[in-house]
DNA sequence: TTGAAAGCGGTACCAA
DNA sequence: TTGGTACCGCTTTCAA
């Protein structure tokens, strides 16, 4: 059985409040008395129930963060800056997978709020003003990242859409003269439902947005179609291939070195996300370091400051960074 | 202010100890009582306050989850599994990360102790006698998963030496006269320190277990060196390459792959782990599938037992399964 | 069937 | 400087 507060107070003949003045370095206690609970308290090798001390104290100092699943890196990243930056702030994380099923996203952000997490973070796959009422409702700090749910709650992001928008400016400056975007959702898609899927709908229309806007006409696969993307690199044009995320880079990159086909020369690709798996991935997939390490840092620091009631401001948008590859 | 139960009572005119039996379908109160205990929780839209019920139930339904970090798909599949497992029991997930540091470790584990988690589940990077003390003294259900800590923890694991040893005969019996393995501890040996290297550890004896029987010499390289690895295709002896995890064969495929050395006439290849990458990599690399869904399941279950109490067993060993591929 | 009260293990305030 | 005690919100036992 754990020692108690109880225990050292009675081990020391005193009280429990003095035992708490000590223990927690808190006014009105003579050091010789401190230093004898102090000493009792290790030696009896106390430790304090935490729960205790969050229901008496109405703070868990625990965050909770809500994801689809795990299998994406960029996700990963992203939630290890954010245990990164909880640590060190003395805050722990609850981690809630909704295995990208917004009713069971909601569910999980409910028990969260029952456990009295002082905030959430959520890379939303629902959306819709039932969930938002329902999120509301909760009354608890949220930040979203990935995917915005509105204005609501506050986001934190890299500018996606502009991001594609200068991807298509770049991928042109090289001399491509057309852009395939691979718009495809990915197994998000198959739970169904209504699904949030801002970030890559912001991605598709920044490249719709360069587009146009270079005269160019959209030319856009729906999915993974190996035959379609063969039939490329046979046009005279020469041809670029925008990813919405590395993952599908690898594969496309991939399919054409199996057939025999060079890249660049006779295919461009691009990537986004710049996941670490890259490094070892011949050809250096040319993507976008959309920086996850300050994403998760402001992602945090926001949610803290709204834990904190200070926080005002908006939406934060995220500095980032295009890498140099050999795809492009 | 969340309603609570001493609110409805009030609003009932009834004292709290009815509402918990109305609230928790406990025995020994009227039909028309609860009905209208029940309506008007409804009505109050009270949610209960799990941290005051864990403080007097004692159990927080919570279990910890230590691992080094989620950079790995072999890891995060598994911490997948044992949320989607934790879940289904009404269990909750609170993660620690560890970045590879024994001692980072056990800060964590006791402060998952100390907010008094139900039960914990390590992907140990720590191990030694003063390691197993601090954890005993937890008195704390504890289940590893990948490095073993010693026979004072269940562990549940594939038999990584037994699958080696295996790979070894298996690999020969293709035809290849000489085996490399790549015994690289990649960036957890950064971390330096006392680390835990049981799993790699295993992996390395199967291989040379089974090199010794087949009367033929190890050759291991413990690092990732370029040059070397160029050099293998050269010689006239058929060489194949067993990597203790995919993320090196993904890499030494690439390289092979880059310099235009055939695989696997040239050179063979295999992984480990099987990880989901490898379906967007060409050529499919041999691997095996050591059942993560299976591995997290039982290393939950088992935890269930302990936590309940009712745990004998010792170590588990889950089934594996060679993935067929091209690079063999 | 219901109420009253004693915990759970801390925190925090008021008196002494 | 210290002790005493109410309280956080729920559970549980004992009486009524």
């Amino acid at each position: 059985m754990p020692v108690t507060i109880r225990e050292i107070a009675d081990y020391c003949n005193v009280s429990e409040g003095t035992v708490d003045r000590a223990l927690n370095n808190r006014a009105g206690i003579s050091a010789k008395t401190k230093e004898r609970i102090l000493a009792a308290a290790r030696e009896l090798d106390y430790r304090p129930n935490i729960l205790a001390q969050c229901l008496a104290t109405g703070s868990t100092r625990t965050i909770g963060v809500v994801c689809g699943g795990l299998s994406n890196r960029f996700f990963t990243s992203l939630i290890e800056a954010i245990e990164r930056n909880a640590t060190q702030h003395g805050y722990f994380i609850s981690l809630v997978l909704s295995h990208n099923s917004p009713s069971k996203e909601l569910e999980g952000i409910h028990y969260l709020a029952r456990r009295q997490a002082d905030g959430i973070i959520i890379f939303p796959v629902g959306y819709g003003k039932a969930y938002e009422k329902e999120l509301e409702q909760l009354n608890i700090p949220i930040v979203t990242l990935y995917n915005r749910i509105s204005a609501s709650f506050t986001h934190v992001d890299t500018d996606c859409r502009a991001i594609m928008r200068e991807a298509v400016q770049k991928i042109l400056s090289k001399g491509y003269k057309d852009i395939v975007y691979m718009d495809i959702k990915g197994s998000n898609a198959l739970s169904g439902g209504n699904m949030n899927f801002f970030s890559l709908g912001e991605r598709c229309a920044g490249y719709k947005e360069s587009m146009g806007q270079a005269g160019l006409e959209c030319h856009i696969l729906n999915s993974y179609d190996e035959r379609a993307l063969l039939s490329l690199p046979d046009s005279s044009a020469h041809t670029a291939i925008l990813c919405p995320y590395d993952v599908l880079a690898i594969r496309v990159v991939n399919l054409y070195r199996k057939m025999g086909i060079h890249i660049p020369s006779q295919i461009g690709i691009m990537g986004f996300d710049n996941i670490d798996m890259l490094e070892n991935i011949t050809p250096r997939i040319n993507s976008v370091d959309c920086n996850t390490e300050k994403l998760g840092e402001t992602a945090f620091s926001i949610l803290l400051d709204k834990m904190a009631g200070r926080y005002t401001g908006k939406d934060v948008t995220i500095d980032y960074r295009f890498t140099e590859g050999e795809t492009l």
